[in-house]
DNA sequence: TTGCAATTGTAAGAAAACCGTAAGAATTTT
DNA sequence: AAAATTCTTACGGTTTTCTTACAATTGCAA
């Protein structure tokens, strides 16, 4: 019942109502209003769970919440304004465990907190485990080590960037990444104008991988949100 | 659990943070702070263990990790910065056991560590027992204590340099070597706008013991990196 | 010592790989 | 139908590697 929870929200009065909320549970909180300060307020092993607002300044919630899995995997319960896209939220939020809107109700949050700290503790850090090893989807074969993929067991050839993308996609398997994202951390810089070159990059990897670029199997687009990978 | 692991970092604030991290979980530790100093150190047959950052001055971490495989057979974890690229470091760390980003996740490191361990502790020095013998590798064999190089079981007359080129990239299959550490290797001294020197002998390597020189099967280039003899 | 052949290093142009941009086509959504 | 988004292709510029020729050096033998 010792269980400390990171909560994120640019607005300091909605982390401390849910704080209030939290704390009257018998969970410690500890406080963040910014993407750069969750990501920092993570490394603590004491968190457990990581409450978080996707549409923020600075670095969002979304940057924030796949930097923060690629250290801890967490449990990650999204907040959103219902006024905001629903869809674009939900598409974005895929890597999230679940997903409550603001205005919340008090015990619905609690209840959501309480049920996904269950799974996760009974659980264990199951991807800690096959963190290792060789990942396979379908015709697909990728070794995050060495870096090689496979298509029907042929290696295929990527150039250092289309590798990297590859590399993105694949350790986060169905998970949405807006073509900035991408963008943002292949480069390791600020994205501006940038999606065309992550499009055609894009494509010239389905050309790689794909059995039919024009209709691809692996690397799929979603409308108005991103590129994923396919989990087949 | 009496455990000596050898931390090398040219930060030494980095040093100790790991130190710190490690004793914490019993295990002992010894400290260098570049290259040569960590080849020196892993003389000691107490460490059981390398952490060794890629990118040092002096001595850097993959010339130092060569110089350490050759003596001993040790698991190495090889540190780098998020920010460095990516690609390079995969490329030429592949001769390492694990790979860790900075900044480093206690949790992860430590977990790492013992992993690593574990698997050479219960498996043993396997790979000392193969290192003798001769080297096979498709259409070639390589007789490492006569340096004789045969192609189709017929003698490959090589010339003294290239015989070291040859020499260094069979005993490493498949681990990429920049143009410039090939360079410090053979010729024993600090490569300086060496590249096209390198390139020229491989040149020639490839035109006595490659069927198609031009599209070679067994010293390949990855392109922005180096070579490496490619495993058949 | 001298001369020859093998070896080695350098330079420079050619080729290849890679990357980003632009612009029009195609697709999906509204 | 209009707007927004994605696809597709082609091209130019850059970087990296390849290739070749030639000059310098070395080693060996006459």
């Amino acid at each position: 019942m010792n269980e400390c929870i990171l909560v994120v929200d640019d607005d300091p009065e909605i982390v401390n109502a849910i704080a209030i909320t939290l704390e009257r549970e018998g969970y410690r909180v500890r406080r963040a209003c910014d993407g750069l300060q969750a990501v920092e307020a993570c490394l603590d092993p004491a968190v457990k769970l990581i409450l978080i607002d996707v549409m923020m300044p600075k670095l969002d919630g979304l940057s924030a919440l796949l930097r923060i899995r690629e250290k801890r995997n967490l449990p990650v319960i999204v907040l959103s304004a219902k006024s905001e896209d629903t869809d674009k939220i939900l598409g974005l939020s895929m890597g999230a465990d679940d997903y409550v809107t603001k205005p919340y109700n008090p015990q619905e949050l609690i209840a959501r907190v309480r049920s996904q700290l269950r799974r996760y503790t009974s659980l264990g850090d199951v991807n800690a485990e096959r963190r290792q090893g060789l990942l396979v989807n379908g015709r697909l074969t990728y070794d995050p080590a060495g870096r090689v993929l496979r298509a029907d067991g042929d290696e295929v050839k990527l150039t250092p960037t289309e590798t990297k993308i590859v590399d993105l996609l694949f350790r986060h398997p169905g998970q949405i990444f807006p073509a900035e994202e991408i963008y943002r951390r292949v480069w390791n810089e600020d994205a501006y104008s940038c999606e065309n070159t992550v499009m055609v990059h894009i494509r010239r990897i389905r050309e790689k991988i794909e059995l039919n670029p024009k209709e691809p199997d692996y690397i799929k687009v979603v409308w108005g949100i991103g590129y994923k990978m396919e989990q087949h």
